[in-house]
DNA sequence: CGGGATCCAGTTCGATACTG
DNA sequence: CAGTATCGAACTGGATCCCG
């Protein structure tokens, strides 16, 4: 990718000549998580061009990582599934997000917040089994954003499905949490904890008391938030 | 590293900007192999012109993957070190090393075959442990190139320091080795064997015996070389 | 929903030459 | 040795519109 390749026989550059050219490894990390339908993927990146991502699906399905494939049940369209070689990609994708949660610094990062994004992906952490079997909403509304874009609703049904929106779905909330985006994400990235954020008054969360106990086990964080910052401030 | 990052809070993003850049992780592979200086980097990455080499560098010197330190000993210039941050990205490389090793296709790899980089690259996994405690000088000789670029030397030093170069040194050479590019470079990257290319006659060598015996266990190929190919052909 | 096509501005790259 | 300087060519990516 990027026509003009490296030129090298190294299998560190032929590699390299799939994975990383821009956007590239990010759309696999969207692949690894489990997307498959080319909107979801676009949720997942949504700073990316569609055409882009178009061109890097293509790109990938050239190179043997993904298949495009008709898509099963709902409305056609297409599913872009890992191959073999595709799968063997989550241990390189796990491993560049630990060395990224290790070192690179966390000021600019925050920087980079987007609830739609937070709540994408915090979508895919949700530990379902830690919540009642019934349908359960929480509302989550960033204080410092502009009215619009202000609150969304985390709803998980009562068969598991998790889904997230961002204008009002009409059902009762069980939880109500009101913080800022960075805090939220901050916690959500193993940066801050819950409760620190709670005591410090910038993350208040109302409404049903177990769901409020349990939300520190309910709600999924990042994969690699247990990993240890290192980088110098 | 590209202007206009991902604007992503996800670890994985905040690590591709440092490192999947254009020519970065092939830059890496050169500082992960040892390389410290400029000039041995820029053998490493003989396509990549010395400004974006340059620039790549700083670039990762702000990361904090590199530091920039006066050179030691001989002729002043500068070292380029890996970080602790750096050292960590070893992992990285060669888990996507195999992964090239194993799902890349062989056939573009062949095409990019240089005898400077082979060298280059050969130099640096020679097994000094499996030769005699004395100078050796071995030449290599592609019969598909001009005759210009046609023979190399490799120089093991008694001390166990290991030379390359193009222009005849003037030794009494030990070993002759005469075969064309793409067989020394799918022997290097593990797609065959020296023994299986004797047999066929694409590869020839003559001069002492121990060491064309022993040329097997001296000769020490790429670091992924023992990776199954799974890629289809 | 699931993309493809087009356009254009802005960047980046590569080649070569050159310097302290 | 260790890079800069420069310049044209190539590529990228965002926006927008379109289509089935």
């Amino acid at each position: 990718m990027t026509e003009g390749s490296y030129k090298q026989f190294c299998p560190v550059a032929m590699a390299s000549e799939v994975l990383c050219s821009r956007w590239t490894m990010i759309v696999v990390r969207e692949l690894v998580c489990g997307s498959t339908r080319f909107n979801d993927l676009k949720r997942g990146v949504p700073r990316m061009s569609p055409a882009l991502l178009s061109k890097r699906l293509k790109d990938l399905e050239l190179a043997g990582v993904v298949q495009r494939v008709a898509g099963g049940g709902k409305g056609g369209g297409y599913e872009y599934r890992l191959t073999p070689a595709g799968r063997e990609l989550e241990p390189i994708v796990k491993a560049i997000g630990f060395w990224g949660q290790r070192w690179v610094e966390t000021a600019p990062t925050l920087q980079n917040v987007d609830p739609e994004l937070l709540m994408w992906d915090m979508r895919r952490s949700v530990n379902v089994a830690a919540l009642p079997r019934q349908r359960t909403v929480v509302q989550f509304t960033y204080t410092d954003r502009p009215e619009k874009k202000r609150s969304y609703w985390l709803i998980v049904e009562a068969n598991g499905t998790v889904d997230v929106c961002s204008i009002d779905p009409g059902f009762e909330v069980d939880l109500y949490v009101s913080t800022d985006l960075r805090t939220l994400t901050a916690i959500w990235l193993g940066l801050t904890t819950i409760h620190a954020e709670t005591e410090n008054d910038r993350l208040t969360v109302v409404g049903d008391t177990a769901l409020e106990r349990t939300m520190s086990n309910w709600l999924g964080l990042s994969s690699f938030a247990a990993e240890r910052k290192l980088a110098p401030a």
